[in-house]
RNA sequence: GCCAAUUUAGCUCAGCUGGUAGAGCAACGCAUUCGUAAUGCGUAGGUCCGGGGUUCGAGUCCCCGAAUUGGCUCCA
């Protein structure tokens, strides 16, 4: 007999070899039927396979990741198996589980394609052979044989997988006629998939890297109920709704021209409004943390890179070198704002009491990203960080920190970012060679980072080979409306360019010290930013921020000019709807709808024109009677104020 | 950069196996004052992404290039 602890403390005895599939059915028919996989001593199990030691369980079901992920990986071996069927000859990769469905990445052989067009045909066998009931079955093999088996079979990448794997740790999964190398855990078997939807067809190369053979990767998801596909299907076309490439189109907020060049965007006068808002919101928050706001130019001396590092680093892959009428004379886009603000530290001379030194700007950079890694307002060519470089003390660095991740709370809670993640972002340990500076200088920086976020009580993942060539990172991530992760805010800590560039304070000592650097920009850049902040809002931005906090409403034509004037006031707010006068019941009803989409909505017409006044009327809050133009300019900057309070007081 | 798909009126899209471009919405005009998922009639609007080729004839087929989209790689 074994001991089976559960999750609430629980514990029962089993025969030895019992299955958490019988484990199940002991508590329940209906947990029998939901559940799809299981822990035991924190390993994934499948359900099928007989625990023989006393053991402390979890079952799983659709509602944990890890039963999802069962399930997912099922089905991944359930495509190749129809793969197979399909494309004889096919060659399998891997094909593991993924946040939302699977993939597997396959070798279809010379000539051979699997295009967008034929996954229905693909997703009609699996249906085929997931109803055949197959089981899945586990077995344990010698490397050998397992060598043996896949050379038979010509599966060339299993058997560079097998080549790595250690003898004694191989194991194969069975169904149907496809047996695959496979650590598990999956379904009992193939009945549980009931529903599939194959996604996409992309290219991937094989192992991650762009030397390899590119594969062609299968996407997809599946579901054990088809009213769940149903589900996930709508929340994809909600999604698609929520795209900031779709809402900047129809909101008139940014474009691209491909006579100007692909990644840069231009922002329209709305989209331009909304930036110039979110700006302003943060000088004013910097304000408080004591930043100076600068300039710089758009272009430096290519030597200026030379001696960041970033000429060596970037330079063959960024915007070329701008050469002038005089001979040797070299320019560069730049692709950060760094290099200037170190030139600005250095003067004057520094007193430790001057420290620290917080410079600010919204400073545009150019880098030459690659062709096929544009994509809308995230990832572009041209885009303004709202940047800052802050110089302190080796003694300051840790505080500093600490408030510029209050800074980014700040934002983040201002727009109800809730949903982020904060990622400690470190070297690749196996490619020190991507990276500048002394490993001392290198485990100070990673070291204050974890400790200010460990301070601040964030929770942090920890990513290795993330982070930038000079410095390690703390990155928040924000997701798209598909659930893509992009970097936003991110926190720098540098005591590489401090040396390269030679900046020196003097201390209390009245002897030359280093300053530390910290790099950091809350939105990351106001391009992705916007992006994301449209993509979380659906466009429906606060009045702080909205490109249209008001609408115009003349009553008849022969108040169009007027109209005209006040539009003009207003920075241009929106003329919608030349109303006329006959019918008082329509006018009613057309007011009401423009308010749904604006929040504030000015009538012309409905009071005398002598006295210049328009009747106000708020979202939610009804009419607010008739005014004159700098009292109405007057009310609406009180409650933007009275928004952007309630915010500092967070 | 790589793999794949896409690119037709301002927007969203249709154009089967090659025969000389169409719809809805938007715009404009007139009518209507009944409608605000948003009236009726009409008008205007297109080097069918660009460049070559095949053909009597190409939006449709072939080649080259560009941009966009989904991935991969990359991301200071």
């Amino acid at each position: 007999m074994i001991n089976i602890k559960f999750p609430d403390g629980t514990t029962r005895s089993f025969a030895s070899g019992t299955t958490g599939m019988e484990i199940a059915r002991s508590i329940s028919q209906r947990l029998a039927k939901e559940v799809l996989s299981v822990s035991v001593n924190g390993e994934t199990w499948d359900l099928t396979r007989g625990i023989t030691t006393d053991a402390e369980i979890k079952l799983y079901t659709w509602d944990d990741a890890e039963g999802r992920h069962a399930f997912w990986h099922s089905s991944s071996h359930l495509m190749a198996e129809a793969l197979q069927a399909l494309y004889p000859g096919v060659k399998f990769g891997i094909g593991p589980a993924i946040e939302n469905g699977f993939y597997y990445d396959v070798d279809p052989g010379e000539g051979v394609a699997i295009q967008e067009k034929d996954l229905p045909a693909i997703e009609k066998k699996m249906m085929e052979l997931a109803r055949r009931n197959e089981v899945f079955c586990r077995e344990d093999v010698g490397k050998q044989e397992a060598l043996g088996h896949f050379n038979k079979l010509n599966e060339t990448y299993k058997v560079e997988l097998i080549n790595d794997l250690a003898d004694g740790t191989i194991t194969y999964y069975r169904q149907g006629d496809f047996t695959d190398l496979c650590r598990g855990p999956h379904l009992p078997d193939t009945s549980y998939i009931k529903a599939i939807k194959l996604t996409a067809v992309a290219g991937a190369y094989w192992r991650g890297d762009e030397h390899n053979k590119m594969l062609t990767r299968v996407y997809g998801i599946t579901f054990p109920k088809q009213s769940l596909l149903d589900e996930w299907t709508r929340l994809m076309e909600e999604a698609k709704q929520r795209d900031h490439r779709k809402i900047g189109k129809e909101m008139e907020l940014f474009m691209f021209s491909q006579a100007v060049g692909s990644g840069l965007p231009m922002w329209l006068p709305k989209g331009a409004m909304l930036r110039d808002r979110l700006e302003a919101f943060l000088r004013r928050v910097q304000k408080k943390y004591d930043y100076l706001q600068v300039i710089t130019p758009h272009i430096g001396n290519v030597n200026l890179y030379k001696t960041s590092g970033h000429f060596e680093k970037y330079g063959k892959d960024s915007f070329q070198v701008i050469t002038t009428p005089q001979e040797g004379e070299e320019f560069m886009l730049k692709p950060m704002n760094c290099p200037h603000h170190c030139e600005m530290f250095k003067y004057k001379p520094r007193s430790y009491r001057d420290l620290p030194v917080r410079f600010a700007e919204f400073g545009t950079v150019y880098r030459y990203e690659q062709s096929g890694e544009l994509h809308g307002l995230t990832r572009v060519r041209g885009f303004t960080q709202d940047d800052a470089h802050l110089f302190c003390t080796p003694d300051q660095l840790k505080e500093e920190f600490k408030k510029v991740i209050d800074i980014i709370f700040i934002i983040f809670k201002a727009l109800d970012f809730k949903d982020f993640t904060a990622q400690v972002s470190l070297r690749d340990p196996a490619r020190r060679e991507k990276y500048i500076g002394s490993d001392e200088n290198w485990e100070k920086a990673e070291r204050a980072i974890i400790e200010a976020a460990a301070e601040k009580g964030l929770q942090t993942t920890v990513e290795l080979g993330e982070a930038a060539f000079y410095g390690p990172k703390l990155d928040f991530m924000v997701r798209d409306a598909i659930g893509r992760k992009w970097q936003l805010g991110t926190i720098q800590v540098d005591y590489n360019l401090p040396e390269r560039f030679e900046l020196e304070y003097t201390g209390a000592d009245n002897q030359k010290h280093r300053p530390v650097m910290i790099h950091r920009a809350p939105f990351g850049s106001m391009e992705r930013f916007v992006a994301v902040l449209i993509e979380h809002t659906a466009g429906k931005f606060p009045l702080w921020l909205t490109p249209e906090q008001v609408v115009v409403l003349p009553i008849s034509e022969k108040y169009n000019e007027y109209a005209r004037k006040i539009s003009n006031l207003l920075n241009n707010a929106d003329i919608r709807t030349v109303l006329d006068d006959r019918n008082e019941k329509i006018g009613r009803k057309i007011r009401d709808n423009e308010l749904k989409k604006t929040p504030y909505m000015l009538v012309v017409g409905e009071q005398e024109l002598t006295e210049e006044k328009v009747s106000v009327r708020r979202q939610g809050e009804g009419d607010k009677g008739a005014m004159n133009i700098e009292e109405f300019t007057k009310m609406i900057n009180e409650e933007v104020e009275s928004q952007l309070n309630a915010i500092d007081n967070y």
